[in-house]
Order: C-alpha cells, then structure tokens, then sequence
DNA sequence: CAATAAATGAGAATTATTCTCATTTTTTAT
DNA sequence: ATAAAAAATGAGAATAATTCTCATTTATTG
C-alpha cells in the first residue's frame, strides 16, 4: 500500500485509486499475469477501460513489461529493479509463466552474439527477448 | 504456382484455391509478413474467414510459424526445412521483421544452458524463442 | 480552499478473430 | 468420367480484446 504510492511519486504520475490498486495487483504476484487473471483480482474495482489506460500509463514510465503467452494472450509483468533482467518460461499443459534467470556466461555469448548481428544487418539493438516453451513436471502450481 | 501443390499433396490436405494463393503469397516472402501484410498481397482474392482457416490448416501440418510482432500484431511465416532453426530481428523504426540465424556456438551455448533448466524448474523444454529488438540504420526496405 | 488539470467510469466504437450455414469445390468410389 | 459423399468456401454475424468518447469525479497547484 506504501510501496505503490512510492512508486507512483517516484515516476511523477498523479497518486490515484486505480493505479494504486493496479500497481498492488502487480506487486503481489512475482511471475506475470494475463489480462485475465489481473482483471480477476482487480474485481470489478477498476473499470477496464481504466485498467487499460493505467496499464499504458506504467508502460510510459517503464516499469511495466508486456508480452503475448503462446496463445497470444496479453500478459503483464511490473519490472521494477532496472538489473532484473530475466526470460520467460511458459507450460503449455497449466499456462503458468515462469521467470528465469539465465547464466552469466550465457548472457555473455549472447552479447557477443548480438554485436555480429548487429554488424552484419547494420542495426542498433536495443533489447532482446527470450523465451523457453515446454511442460512443466511438478512446479506450476496448477500443474500438481 | 507448382510448388504450393506439391506442398499441399505432401501433406495430405486437399488442394484449394485459397490455400495455393496463400502458399504462394508466403513463398513469396523470405521474411515474416503480418497478417494485414498477407491480406493486401491477396487482394480480396480469399475471404478473409477463409484466410484465417487456410493459416489454421498450415499451423496444423507444422508448415507455419506465428507470433507477434512488438505492436502485438499477428505475423506468420512459412517454415519449410526442418532445419531452418532461426530467429528475428524487428526494427522499432519501419516494422520490418528479419530472420536471423544464430552463430553454432551461441546455439550449443543455449541448448547447455536450456538443460540446466530444465533441471532447475523441472520442465521439458520443446523449444525456444529469441527475438531481438532495435532500430535497422539502412538495410529495411522501408528505412532507405 | 478555489481554480485548473488530470483521471475515471460507463458504455459505444473499433479491430482482430472465430463461428454459422447455405453453396461450391474437391475427393472418392465406381 | 461421373455420382455421391466429404470437405472447404464466402459472406456476414458473433465474440473478444482494446481503444475511444464524454460527462463526472478526483487530484494537483497556488
């Protein structure tokens, strides 16, 4: 409750209701949540044009992540320490959304790996994504 | 013309209209093309209800690729070698998609570093995904 | 605390995708 | 080659996700 006005002040957006409980929302799940299942939480607290419109909001001030699961459906991640840099992994038997963290060393070749590609396609990367697509065995929690 | 027959026949789905111009439409292309990209090639050619059954047809014999794109709209590719492991690049600039191929290190680098996760979460990872985001400074099409 | 600016809620509008069903095309078996 | 059966198509309705509109409410500024 502290920690989301914080956040909210820190970024020089207006302290509202909404984006209050949005941000809350967020906090309280450390994997990503679809659309879906941020609605579900929200109840019907915040009106979903609101929950879109505060979505954009934290994606101007960047800290929010957003991406597609493997059915295309819109998940939403707060990202708010600017060294978590981390990948996803999704289960296609539960839908879970695992983050994970990748090794240093490979980080490191894939760095060297992205200064070849950006010399032979001429370009200037600016961030990648990756992302591991399998079943999980045991650990999704509506895998079990 | 000849080729998106034979594609069809190998396997096992009937030969229609729709399908060879949509065949041929992504033979057409070596890069990923959305799907309003894909509508315009074919004109009005194939009903757009009938484009998207053609796509489902594709995605079922394992011949199509789909994902999105980082304005989250709908792109599809053709993958015909089995072999053609790759990846893209999209330029924040023009939209235009890339594919990219991997260095072999970077790749045995990331198939090491995909068995420790599985260890790790427990998963069985059937495949991946790296996608990687930046600004091309002349090579895209639409950039010159 | 008043004036101004910004954000919200409710629902309409828009967009992408899927579904329905009568008609047409393709395949199969002769 | 042809008739019967099966599958696919086109047109548009239905659905789902997201954006937009605008009158009202809430937050900020001085």
């Amino acid at each position: 409750m502290r920690d989301s006005k914080k956040i909210l002040s820190e970024h020089k957006v207006s302290i509202t209701n909404p984006r209050i409980l949005v941000l809350e929302a967020l906090l309280d799940n450390k994997n990503p949540l679809t659309i879906d299942e941020l609605q579900s939480k929200l109840k019907n607290k915040v009106a979903k044009s609101t929950l879109y419109r505060v979505l954009n909001d934290l994606k101007n001030i960047n800290i929010l992540n957003e991406f597609t699961d493997p059915n295309n459906a819109t998940v939403v991640e707060l990202l708010l320490e600017e060294d978590s840099h981390h990948h996803h992994l999704f289960c296609s038997d539960c839908g879970e959304i695992i983050d994970i963290q990748m090794g240093e060393s490979f980080e490191s070749t894939l760095s060297k790996e992205i200064k070849r590609i950006e010399k032979k396609f001429n370009f200037i990367i600016e961030d990648h994504r990756l992302e591991l697509f399998g079943k999980c065995t045991d650990l999704c929690k509506n895998c079990i």
